[in-house]
DNA sequence: TTTCAGGTTGAAC
DNA sequence: GTTCAACCTGAA
């Protein structure tokens, strides 16, 4: 694989976008803390900050970490590769879809790797939610728990720390918009101190979904979410109401939430995370342009 | 006024 | 082991 990047200081260019585009990667409900000014998209990650811009036929990223966006923005990995097996499971399957369309709309997504606590924290606040609340909590949180940052011309909150978020009570995540998942948080948080997340990534998937399903207000789909989109755990399919739709479209019909999943895996085996962004990005586009059909 | 939003939980079969 | 209602909240 060629590589796609060029480093310069404190920043990235991407030189490839054939499988990059800032706004596939943000728009697929992986990340919950950016958000877009112009033409410009701002992405917080624990304490760092990215900011990327389209320039021509490159992007470029101007960061204050750029070893820790290299690694985020999961640049090593050959994402042409990944879409290949992808499309190549999808054909032999005949499942019927138009995957050229599919890659098209949502080819330059990456599935990043984020920070443990910003993650797990987020991906409980968005159990039967959604995404313009979890991106308010959020930022409720880090603008009244985390250090004031300035980088060049932003200034910017950064995600807090373990210690900082275990002082708080149920109060401050209700004031934060996070409902009745307050409880869920401060149990998850009071869990989390002591934690050795070296130890975690050393485990098996199988071993590491079992044990994160302890914290409070992780279940099945959350679990899924924090081993792909923290883990890097690829052999993953989370399950959610748009996978739920997607499974009619391929199997026929909807059937059991673990039944769906274990099918899915098994179909898509080692890539089975990336298959889901690809193919959830996409229906979200259709059902998106449908609604707006029919308002129209 | 309902419904829905990228679900989890605990009680009741 | 499975099913199922309840759950904060606010935009559509």
């Amino acid at each position: 694989m060629k590589k796609i990047y060029k480093i310069d200081k404190n920043e990235i260019t991407i030189t490839d976008i054939s499988e990059f585009d800032i706004e596939h990667i943000l728009d697929c409900g992986q990340i919950f803390t950016y958000k877009r000014i112009g033409d410009d998209f701002i992405v917080y990650s624990d304490k760092d900050i990215a900011v990327v811009r389209k320039v021509d036929d490159f992007y470029k990223i101007n960061t204050s970490n750029v070893e820790y966006f290299v690694n985020f923005f999961d640049l090593d990995t050959d994402y042409a590769k990944i879409k290949n097996e992808v499309k190549t499971i999808l054909e032999s399957n005949k499942f019927g879809v138009n995957i050229d369309e599919m890659y098209r709309r949502g080819g330059g997504i990456r599935i990043l790797r984020q920070s443990f606590l910003e993650t797990v924290i987020g991906f409980i606040i968005s159990a039967n939610n959604n995404i313009s609340r979890i991106k308010k909590s959020m930022q409720y949180i880090r603008e009244n728990l985390g250090t004031k940052t300035k980088f060049g011309d932003f200034e910017y909150f950064a995600f807090p720390c373990l210690e900082s978020l275990a002082m708080q009570n149920e109060t401050f995540f209700q004031n934060a918009g996070c409902g009745y998942r307050s409880a869920s948080l401060v149990k998850t948080i009071k869990m989390l101190q002591g934690v050795d997340i070296d130890n975690l990534c050393s485990m098996s998937t199988q071993n590491l979904r079992e044990y994160l399903l302890n914290f409070a207000g992780v279940g099945p789909k959350v679990v899924d979410c924090i081993l792909l989109f923290c883990f890097s755990r690829t052999d993953v399919f989370p399950v959610d109401t748009w996978v739920k739709k997607i499974y009619k479209d391929l199997f026929g019909e909807e059937s059991k939430e673990n039944v769906m999943r274990q099918n899915l895996i098994n179909k898509f085996s080692g890539v089975a995370g990336y298959a889901q962004q690809y193919l959830f990005y996409f229906k979200r586009v259709q059902s998106f342009e449908k609604k707006n059909i029919d308002n129209f």
